[in-house]
DNA sequence: ATTTAACATCGTAATATTGCAATAATACAA
DNA sequence: TTGTATTATTGCAATATTACGATGTTAAAT
């Protein structure tokens, strides 16, 4: 197989791997940080900054994107990338709280 | 390719990735809250829960245990998995820190 | 209109992950 | 010791992910 049955587990389940699956790559991690510390958030200035060709980081923004953590706008003839930080925050607090959830020992 | 290039992060975002990538699944987001909610946790109970089979099971429950998010004790013929809570919670705590350092807004 | 710069998409190779059947290992029970 | 129940390991097929070169696309600049 190869392919997560995802059926078979509840939607709350399936949404918290899906947000840790954006974070579980270093170099989609390393992008949010750096454009969270930046006023103008270039591509091209990721691509200086992580050591990884310019497709490639196009196609990790494409999976943060996807996930809803960017906002895009359109500066002259660049793109400004800015986090959505409402929604960073959304899946800060469904990951907090299925991990305050979980951490009650069981022995 | 499709190897991950770890050697140009740091060490911090890759330990984050790392961590992430333990509840980028949802059998094993599952299994540990399963885990959480049992007093004597064993896998064969795991595997008539979760419509995954004992292998799939186990090999998910290695991750989980290379983590260093399970203690298991022997109890008689079965294992008694239990999660390790110090473990889990540095994982919520360094989650947590990336993340509160990463939502401020750039734009 | 042509060029240039920034970013996206396509195609593809290399590697990782997921899932399970078959089998092995382990520990207790009879 | 022989069975039985529980968990681990192996081997393999299917699929996903990662990475990048080549090529598009878009918008401003000349």
């Amino acid at each position: 197989m190869g392919a997560s049955k995802l059926d078979i587990y509840t939607d709350e389940i399936n949404q918290i791997a899906a947000i840790a699956k954006v974070f579980s790559h270093p170099a989609r991690v390393a992008i949010l940080q750096y454009i969270s510390s930046r006023d103008s958030c270039i591509c091209n200035d990721i691509v200086d900054e992580i050591q990884l060709a310019q497709p490639t980081i196009s196609q990790h923004l494409k999976v943060i994107n996807e996930a809803g953590l960017l906002k895009g706008n359109y500066e002259g003839k660049s793109i400004c990338y800015c986090l959505n930080v409402d929604r960073f925050q959304e899946f800060q607090e469904l990951l907090n709280s299925y991990m305050n959830r979980t951490k009650s020992n069981c022995c």
